[in-house]
RNA sequence: UCCUCGGUAGCUCAAUCGGCAGAGCGGGUGGCUGUUAACCACUAGGUUGGGGGUUCAAGUCCCUCCCGGGGAGCCA
């Protein structure tokens, strides 16, 4: 009978087969010990030489690294088995030969991991980032969706920089010019108008030449658009979002959080409320603890790791000054100089993992930030008619998905977070 | 674009003041009946990133180019 590794409990006494690879081999003459992988756990397999024929006996002690092949044996418990089950083999078969596999049960340089990242997924530290990250688009997903959001994506070919900031990917569209997108807010407001809360997550693409642990030039973003919403709504549901995305993640990925060795205590304390203090407070702060910090500038990499630091959980960042925020950000009718704008930094230096804000909603003053940012009105027609026809004040945040696993397994570099990262230096694998 | 660190065996690294290019892992061969990145013995494996220069002698010093890591700016 077939099984899988994490399925052994079930199959106690049982004669099963395994289908896998071998992840590592240790053999005592008489006795060879085969770690077997599956993709659902590891599982240690005895081949004894009276136990087996002798052919069977010569093919295990011939096995190598990553070679794929089937396991037939019996189950039982085995607390030295990585797994704590152990399979007495009574046969193996060699399925697909693996010689001089590059990834060795040592240590390798991250050029040389990311060169072979197609192999490196295999290892049991990827294996487990990545299953993380599927565990948390998943919970995201189903929070939306339970909560009346309708999942509506956004075109990746756009004919004009959404914010008009970063620097764009540009690709020929025939004989003229496309630009990957780097958001799908503005369209996502559109899509609001006729569905109330809407969401998109999918690829955007920034060609800005950031070298740093935070930055990929393709990253996925999840953005949640909500009509009636203002900014103080913006936050409660950044925060409900949050605290229950981590614990749904905290619940199914107990295991690969320890393999990673997450200190969980970190996300367990990820509860309501999130501290909420304004710009001007937050660069009191950093004036405070000595940082190099000039007011009405944005926050650097070093700013958002001592702020993330004075909280014990995410803190939100609110009322920036609206010289250095989008053009689409409404301002603050009761200080004008301020944006109705939030970021929400997370600790341990994974920095900003959302930023969001309530929307311009009247027609004359998005007119006057287009020409102030000196957009082309032009191109934003479609976007002023949603301000000409029935304009709602709404809110909604983009959600850097891969800082935000990487928030989640603490790991130092967001690009383990992603199957075959893209990076300034990097389009291959 | 700027700052900074690096490039030596398949991989990770060492090589003192400029003086015979080495180790561990991985590979191969042999040994071992409970191993946990198993262990023990033997063995093969090198254009020291490229080019130029200084020197009796360069992995090492100088110039230059290439490639990469970390960071800044920018941003999620």
């Amino acid at each position: 009978m077939y099984i899988y590794i994490n399925e052994a409990s079930h199959h106690l006494g049982d004669e099963v087969e395994i289908r896998g690879w071998l992840y590592n081999k240790r053999s005592s003459g008489k006795l060879h010990f085969l770690i077997l992988r599956d993709g659902t756990g590891l599982m240690q397999a005895v081949v004894s030489k009276k136990e087996v024929s002798e052919e069977a006996f010569e093919t295990s002690g011939n096995l190598t690294q990553e070679c794929s092949l089937i396991v037939t044996g019996k189950v039982s418990e085995e607390p030295r088995s990585p797994g704590g089950y152990e399979l007495h083999v009574t046969d193996v078969k060699l399925v697909g030969k693996s010689e001089d596999y590059p990834i060795t049960p040592k240590e390798h340089g991250i050029e040389f991991l990311l060169d072979h990242r197609h192999l490196w997924l295999r290892s049991k530290r990827q294996h487990a980032i990545l299953k993380v990250r599927a565990e948390t688009a998943a919970a995201m997903r189903e929070y939306l969706n339970s909560r009346g959001f309708v999942n509506l994506d956004t075109p990746i070919f756009t004919p004009n920089a959404c914010e008009g900031t970063s620097d764009l990917f540009e690709t020929e569209y025939f004989g003229g010019s496309a630009y990957l997108a780097q958001s799908g807010q503005l369209y996502s407001e559109a899509a609001i108008m006729s569905f109330g809360k809407v969401y998109c997550f999918g690829p955007t693409f920034r060609s800005e030449k950031s070298k740093t642990r935070r930055h990929l030039t393709e990253f996925w973003m999840l953005e949640p658009e909500v009509a009636w919403l203002d900014l103080d709504g913006c936050m409660d549901l950044e925060e409900d979002f949050i605290v229950e995305v981590v614990a749904r993640v905290l619940d199914r990925c107990a295991e690969e959080l320890k393999v990673l060795g997450r200190d969980t205590s970190v996300l367990e304390k990820v509860q309501k409320p999130f501290p909420r203090i304004t710009y001007d407070r937050a660069a009191e702060i950093l004036k405070e603890k000595g940082a190099d910090f000039t007011y009405g500038t944005d926050f650097g990499g070093a700013d958002e790791t001592i702020l993330g630091e004075s909280f014990d959980r995410p803190v939100f960042i609110h009322h920036w000054p609206a010289d250095i925020k989008a053009f689409y950000m409404k301002r603050d009718p009761n200080d004008y100089s301020k944006a109705l704008a939030v970021d929400l930094l997370a600790s341990e230096g994974h920095g900003e993992l959302i930023g969001g804000s309530q929307r311009e909603d009247d027609l004359d003053e998005l007119l006057k930030r287009l020409k102030e940012h000196d957009l082309p009105q032009k191109y934003f027609e479609w976007y002023l008619d949603l301000r000409r026809y029935g304009s709602v004040p709404h809110s909604g945040f983009g959600l850097g998905f891969e800082r935000t696993v990487g928030w989640i397994c603490g790991t130092p570099h967001i690009r383990e977070t992603i199957l075959f990262p893209r990076l300034m230096h990097r389009l291959e694998p």
